[in-house]
This record gives C-alpha cells, structure tokens and sequence, in this order.
DNA sequence: CGATTTGTTGACTAATATCAAACTGTGTGG
DNA sequence: CCACACAGTTTGATATTAGTCAACAAATCG
C-alpha cells in the first residue's frame, strides 16, 4: 500500500481528511525494489516522477568538483525525497538506496492534478518540502557549529525522533544500516575520525552503532551532546 | 514600489503574465525601515506576516545550545526569506538586517488568497522555497567539503550570481556591508580565520572585501576556488 | 575627541585529516 | 570445511587546518 505510507506521513505534519486519503489513494504508484547503494535518481536528470520511501532507507547526495561527496539527509520510509522536482525541473543532487529499498513513483502529472482540485493536499506537499528545508537549515548548524561528537549526536537524535513520528519504533534502538565511511560523508569528517567518535561515544554508554543498528544506551546524553531540540522538524 | 520588486524576483524563476503582475500589485504592503544588526522576526515567533526585503540585505540566523551562533542565508533585495511561514506556524530561526534595510510585509491572508486563486503565482512562490532549499544544500556542501577559502569563495561567487539575476549590477564590485565576524559565523570559521583566508585572497589577486564592498579580481579564479557551478540555482 | 567596534598579528593549542597497516567479520568457491 | 577475498573497522604516527587567547592597530561613531 504505497499510499498508505505516503498517508501517514503527510499527517506528522498536516491534516488530512477521508477525501484527500482517498484522493491520495486513487493515484497510481509503481513500485520498484532497489539494492543497496543504487543510484536511483540521478543529478542534473529531469524530474518527471515523485518518489516515496517505502521500506528500507534512500539519501541524498552531491558530488563536488573535487571529487568529494556530501550526503544532505537521509530518508526512512514514508520520505518523498524529490518532492522539489514537482517545480525544480533539474535535479541538484542524487538519490541513493542506503539499505535495500522499495521506492514508489508517482508521476507529476498525477500529484499536479491533486494539487489542484485538493487545497489540503497542496498544504501538505508543500509543508513537507518546507521541513524538508529546516531540516537542512538544522545541518547547516550541525556542521557549522558542533562538533564532530556533536554532530553524531544531533543526527541520530532527529533520525531518531523522525521515526518515532511516522510509527516505526526506535525507543532504544533502531535499524540504520550506515557504514562509518557514510557517516563520514554526512558529517563532513573523515572515516577514521568517525571511527574515534564512534567509540568514544560507545566508551561513554550513550550510543552504539553496530551492523544495521543504532543502539541508544542514554538518550538524555544523546541530546545533551548533539544540542538537540526538536522543534525545527514542526512536528507540533 | 514593493511589489515591483518582488515580481522581478519572482520572473527570475518563474513566468508570470501582465494579470498575475497586477494581482500581485493589487496586495497591499506595510513597509518599515530598520537599523542594521535588527532582529525584526524572531524565532519561535508566530508567522503572520511574509516579507520582501525591498533594499538593503537580511540574513538569517540561528542560535544554538551552546550560545553560538549559525548564520544560514543572506538576502538581498527582492528575497523573501520568510516565505516558509506560510504553512509552517512557528519560525525556527530569526531574520535579522545586515545594513541599514527596507522591509515590505504582507498578510498571510493576502497571499493565501493568491495562492487559491492564481495557480501561476502558488507555482512562482512554492518554487522560491524550493530554490531556497537548493541554495541550503549547497551550503551544507559548502561546510561539509569545502575548505575555509572555497567556503569564502563560494558565498562571494553565489551571492554575485544572484545579485546579477535579480538585476543588480555586481559584474566586478558590490555592496555587501558586512563584518569578519559574521562571515565567520555563515561559514563555521572562527572570526581571526577568516581575517587570514581573507588576507590571503586578497594577497593572490581574487577577492577584496572592504568597509561595505565586495571586490571581485578574478571571477575565473574565484569560481574555481570556491568549487562554483551555479545550476543549484536554478535560474534556467 | 574619546569610546567602541572591527580588523590584524603572533604564539600556542586543539581538532581533525591523512596515510598506511592491521584486524575483523562475512560470504564464496573449491 | 577451509582458504581466500572483500568490505568495513580499528590503530598508530604524523601532518594540517583551524581555534584560542591576548595584544594592538585602524577605522568608525557619537
């Protein structure tokens, strides 16, 4: 049920009735399965389709002239990571399965025609792209700002705090499959350093990231290092 | 003329007729004038209000935890840079003038009625927050992968881009009123940093930045530096 | 004109990157 | 079942980048 997903989804966020459920579901969604680590929107490619997570995880990615590459945001079931591309018509970045992954498409021509006849609808994809954008606001701060534990801290708090709010549970624990070299790519550190971080915080009980899981072991601690406060996501 | 203003912007990335020109003109602004260094929304606020920055510049900011604080875009005339309180209720970050500056707001209400009724302008606006969401990834590249003179190159060389799009001669010099300090804070850097990634752009013939203005040398170099492709922007 | 902010400098320190090697776990084919 | 390959993690040594602190100079402002 593709829908379903996006469904609950769009209500962390806003409201929706039993017509604009019903709206959402009559749309037509191909289901593609993807391996790990597939590129499976490109840079610089039109946008025709939406996409939604609908298992496993997808992030975004930006290559730099020299040769780098930073992971913008990660995105658990549920995300609709393209959203931009309904009016961007280039994408700026790539789309990658972290985990093996279900992905729906939606064509824009489907979610354009709900956009106009359902005003609730519109409201809601278009609050979804503006959380979209705190969130990055919220990583900016991340990198400018804290430090290498810090960050690490900050970013598994709000994924935690972002999987708890679509229903997937993550009280003390949840499936993240991410390597440290990921990670890194993320933080804008290096592997090694994430390494060091890594065990320093699992020195410290209060995280363990280990073979597909993140393991919380003080979430109080988590927060207090990352500087976390979770009003930017508006999830009110 | 505000609106004026605001529909130069908006043509940069969307098309607009002579009608939906008019509707924008018929909605109706308070203007106010503001010191430089004044907060005039706050984060945590309400939003009621969206507002055009009509000269001058504004930038927004975000403090943290542990008192410091981010810098997260700079606007110059013709930004709206708190569009996302639309559907977002809460700010979650202060807009602040960086010079001397004049401020157009508008109703909520005003421009939701456009939004219903003018299909081109939703389009126009909702597009805006999305370039401004493209402009916050390449930030976030920016801080992630960029050293401390590509950080400094890259905002120099986005920010001529943009003057230029919105009609603001910026060809070989600009204004940009603004301090090392608060550089420092836009880019992660500490403020004596900067002093030195400045002095050594200026050494090798790049880029001057002093009292108010912003000196480019060397666009070819600058570019280069700062890793600099402008598609982000999506200004076709 | 003095007061305050902004920019500059030098010496020192801390954070993080780089490089290279070794170690671990896991899956695969013989 | 073992040997091997591979990807991911860990370690140590060293280099580089950027931060901190403290003083001073220059510009700006009332």
């Amino acid at each position: 049920m593709p829908s379903e997903m996006m469904i609950r989804r769009l209500r962390v966020h806003s409201k929706l009735n039993e017509d604009d459920a019903a709206a959402l579901r009559s749309v037509s969604t191909h289901v593609k399965e993807f391996q790990e680590d597939t590129v499976f929107v490109r840079e610089s490619e039109w946008a025709t389709h939406c996409c939604v997570i609908l298992s496993g995880f997808a992030y975004r990615a930006k290559v730099t002239e020299n040769g780098k590459r930073q992971i913008l945001s990660f995105h658990p079931a549920g995300d609709m990571p393209d959203l931009q591309g309904l009016y961007l018509d280039r994408m700026d970045h790539d789309l990658v399965t972290l985990s093996r992954a279900r992905v729906g498409f939606i064509e824009h021509r489907s979610i354009q025609h709900l956009i106009e006849t359902r005003p609730s609808i519109m409201q809601a994809l278009w609050r979804e792209t503006l959380v979209d954008a705190a969130v990055f606001r919220e990583w900016i701060v991340s990198l400018g700002t804290r430090t290498a534990a810090g960050r690490m801290a900050h970013l598994i708090a709000e994924l935690r705090q972002r999987l708890t709010a679509v229903g997937i549970e993550a009280d003390d624990e949840f499936e993240f499959p991410i390597t440290q070299s990921k990670l890194a790519e993320a933080l804008g550190l290096s592997p090694v350093h994430v390494n060091r971080v890594l065990q320093s915080l699992r020195a410290e009980g209060v995280l363990d990231i280990q073979k597909n899981m993140v393991k919380l072991r003080d979430i109080e601690k988590l927060v207090e290092i990352g500087g976390f406060n979770d009003t930017y996501l508006h999830q009110q």
